[in-house]
DNA sequence: TTTGCAATAT
DNA sequence: CATATTGCAA
């Protein structure tokens, strides 16, 4: 009598594969964090199973001892009365986090999962399963895609993505680029659609290892941090999926858009193209976090 | 509470 | 310019 049995089944049927979520868990550091890390003892302890970390929110001023002289940042952020100048209480800023095409990829495969109605910043976040991801970064984000969505439906009904779009209606010097790189797997169109509500694509929830019911329990987040993280002496964040890849240059590597630094007195000398180098230094010396997957697509 | 979106800031 | 942030409304 009720329909539930039926796309339950069919639920897991669809149910994306573990492989096919496999590679949609990337974990992106946030480059304080990271550093706070400081390297954790690659010792004892190995699981390769589940590794809880619990979440260290606070990202005390790293000793940033690399060579030649690094803006020291410390202190900062007004002030705000000296009153016991304790660590940096949770005011921290977080880098700018740069929408690489396969961060993006992982974005839309996430919307795509979940359907436009289930596709919200929070759902998504957690889909994705990329550490440092907010809340914000992907309402962010999203809102953008979806202006990017709208525009399109409007000229191209259809033509949209296809890859290459490189000369499309519709494609706006200002939204494509990124957008563009992907390709919308439907048509994001209007949930609406044919006047019954029927669920695209479901994925109540994560999906964790084991298939299992819904948990719709409220728990609040505390899925996440698969992976290890390394902190190369280089400077670099290495980050090693726990996963089957391992491939020391796919290492994610995050770069941090440090904003409000200092005494920033940097000079790049414009990076020609390469796909490794201090990548996203604007011309003012904002350090991004560059999201780098696991070689995917 | 979260979400969506315009405006805004950097 | 790309994001982040904010403000306000469901």
């Amino acid at each position: 009598m009720r329909e539930d049995s039926n796309w339950f089944s069919k639920w897991e049927e669809e149910l994306p594969s573990p492989e096919e979520l496999m590679p949609l868990s990337q974990t992106l550091i946030t480059p304080d964090l990271a550093i706070a890390f400081d390297i954790p003892n690659p010792s004892t302890n190995h699981s390769p199973q589940l590794l809880h970390q619990t979440l260290t929110p606070p990202a005390p001023p790293p000793s940033n001892n690399n060579n030649s002289s690094e803006f020291v940042d410390s202190a900062e952020l007004g002030g705000g009365g000296g009153s016991g100048g304790d660590e940096p209480a949770r005011t921290l800023k977080r880098p700018r986090l740069v929408w690489t095409p396969q961060l993006h990829k992982r974005f839309v495969d996430a919307v795509a999962h979940l359907g436009i109605k289930n596709a919200v910043p929070k759902t998504i976040m957690q889909l994705m399963s990329v550490d440092g991801l907010t809340r914000e970064n992907v309402a962010s984000h999203l809102q953008k895609y979806r202006l990017y969505l709208k525009r399109m439906q409007g000229i191209s009904s259809g033509g949209g993505g296809g890859g290459g779009a490189g000369g499309g209606i519709g494609s706006d010097p200002a939204t494509d680029h990124l957008f563009a790189s992907s390709p919308v797997p439907a048509h994001f169109l209007h949930p609406g659609g044919g006047g019954r509500p029927g669920p695209d694509h479901f994925l109540p929830t994560f999906v964790p290892y084991h298939h299992h019911p819904p948990p719709q329990q409220p728990q609040q987040q505390q899925y996440r941090q698969i992976g290890h993280i390394g902190l190369q002496p280089n400077g670099h964040i290495g980050l090693q999926s726990n996963g089957q890849f391992e491939h020391p240059f796919m290492s994610a590597r995050p770069v941090l858009h440090r904003i409000g630094g200092g005494p920033v007195g940097h000079h790049n000398p414009v990076v020609p193209y390469v796909e490794d180098v201090e990548s996203g230094t604007a011309a003012n010396g904002r350090k991004v976090l560059t999201l780098f997957p696991t070689g995917d697509d």
